[in-house]
RNA sequence: GGCUCGGUGGCAGAGUGGUUAUGCAGCGGAUUGCAAAUCCGUCAACGCCGGUUCGAUUCCGACCCGAGCCUCCA
């Protein structure tokens, strides 16, 4: 088997096949750091870094780059808004996005290119499209001409014509088309801005993924990743962009992951149910937020609910069980991570539902195999685990830390524990099931066993 | 209006032209002092109507319902 993936540009599945052999170039579009993410921003990131991961198996060198989008509108709205400089919002919200992504054991990018330190990429793009008769200078602004790109609209499936018939937007009257998007636009002198051959400005929203694309990964890349709404008009516009300044392939494979909708709803802030990672995150460990975002097949729309939280933790919880049945084994080598079927299900097109599905298949095989096998199997339990990004964590730590702060700590839990020991050797069970009724009543889960009675949180 | 994409068992969610997806929940059993964990067994589905076919949940067409994009947006 080899790697499969769903193009946006094709409609269809396809073998991926990188452009240089054993190198591949991977862009996604990251935040605009101007507030916290919310659980929507965490799919794509948990999506493209599942496939980083396979990449990783597969060639040997792999560079992915997420952008910092740290110069926008809404960034200087929010900055105005609480009385603070632009690079502190910026700096605040940058921070906060790693830390997030991290807990939901994302791998970091191999390039995170903030566009506020590629201006003159950004600069020197616009100039060449204007050369090229793709772009005129208007009342301070450069604008992209669709008109000048016949193949305009390849992504979106969209025609220009059809577009104009469905236009609910107020055309500016220095724009030659009502299609015609934003290069560079003029800065207020209370904005901030950088000199430009047009004028002191600052760069429209498309303009620097295609400028530091080129800058850090090549005229050519290939693969490019995102959520559906951005395939117009930001994907669109970027390949307008980048093919009409040099010629030649841009982009190999476009992938779009679809909404994450909250309690059917799809989340917006009118409907106030925007659910923030760092909020998420006070009540479920990153972990399980990055499994239940694993659940559906990424280009399906995911309805997040508590209901599919607790079934995540649930199967967490499953696994790591099956984990502490064989925490005695040493894992033994090496693993052909290419050979599972679990991966196998990751390079077709990412089916991590079919993956999911493997993996149990293997914590099946691990319960009942016999000793000999168990510390292969093991190791190949791990590997697959590892692939889409859950399982490191220790049996103990995960069954047993406490996630809040008015839990039964471990030594009362163990105390307890040991009271109803001595209650059962006495062959008194009604005190023994009244402990554990009690502890029972606290959340915390009694197995009794062979070698003495185990316990875990979350019951 | 234009362009996309969906409708699978109680729930989540893959997949396939003809033989059980999987997980959770349920039911029966093994095990257990009783449980839990584990194991074995089991119930149950493919929106509606036509068509193609020996045979369609899977292909084609119509219909119903739902979602997204066309405006900042993961």
């Amino acid at each position: 088997m080899s790697l499969r993936l769903y193009n946006t540009l094709s409609g269809e599945k396809e073998h991926f096949e990188p452009r240089v052999a054993d190198t591949v170039t991977m862009y996604v579009c990251g935040p605009t750091v101007y507030n916290l993410a919310h659980i929507g921003n965490a799919r794509p990131v948990v999506v493209f870094d599942t496939l980083f991961r396979v990449l990783r198996e597969r060639y040997a060198t792999v560079t992915y780059a997420r952008n910092i989008t740290d110069i926008d509108d809404k960034i200087i709205a929010a900055a105005r808004d609480s009385g603070r400089s632009i690079e502190s919002v910026t700096d605040e919200f940058t921070l906060k996005y790693r830390e997030d992504m991290a807990a939901l054991n994302t791998l970091p990018p191999t390039l995170e290119p903030h566009a506020t330190h590629n201006i003159d990429a950004m600069i020197r793009l616009t100039q060449r499209l204007i050369e090229r008769g793709h772009a005129y200078v208007s009342a301070g602004h450069a604008l992209f001409a669709v008109e000048s790109m016949p193949e305009y609209g390849a992504l979106s499936g969209r025609r220009l014509d059809d577009m104009l018939a469905g236009a609910r937007v107020d055309v500016a009257d220095y724009k030659r088309h009502p299609g015609d998007f934003v290069l560079w636009k003029p800065a207020a002198d209370d904005e901030p801005g950088w000199d430009s051959p047009w004028g002191r400005g600052r760069p429209g929203w498309h303009l620097e993924c295609s400028a530091m694309i080129r800058e850090h990964l090549g005229d050519s890349i290939d693969i490019h990743g995102g959520g559906r709404d951005l395939i117009f008009p930001h994907h669109e516009n970027e390949i307008a962009q980048s093919r009409c300044s040099h010629d030649g392939e841009f982009v190999r494979y476009w992938l779009h992951n679809a909404y994450v909708d909250i309690d059917g709803e799809k989340m917006s802030k009118s409907l106030g149910n925007v659910r923030s990672v760092r909020d998420l995150l006070q009540h479920y460990r990153g972990e399980v937020l990055r499994l239940a975002l694993l659940t559906a097949h990424y280009r399906s729309p995911l309805n997040f609910s508590s209901d599919l939280l607790d079934q995540a933790r649930h199967t967490l919880d499953g696994f790591y069980t099956t984990l502490r049945s064989v925490e005695h084994i040493e894992p033994v080598g090496p693993v052909d991570i290419t050979a599972e079927p679990v991966f196998a299900a990751l390079e077709d097109d990412l089916n991590t539902p079919l993956a999911l599905a493997e993996l149990h298949a293997l914590a099946k095989a691990l319960h009942k195999a016999l000793d000999a096998e168990r510390p292969r199997l093991k190791a190949r339990f791990l590997a697959a685990a590892d692939s889409l990004g859950i399982l490191q964590a220790t049996p103990a730590s995960w069954l047993q830390d406490a996630t809040a702060a008015d839990e039964l700590d471990a030594a009362a839990i163990e105390q307890l524990i040991e009271q109803r020991r001595r209650a059962k050797q006495d062959r008194d069970y009604a005190l023994a099931d009244t402990i554990r009724n009690e502890l029972m009543a606290a959340g915390i889960a009694l197995e009794d066993t062979a070698e003495g009675t185990l316990w875990r949180r979350g019951a």
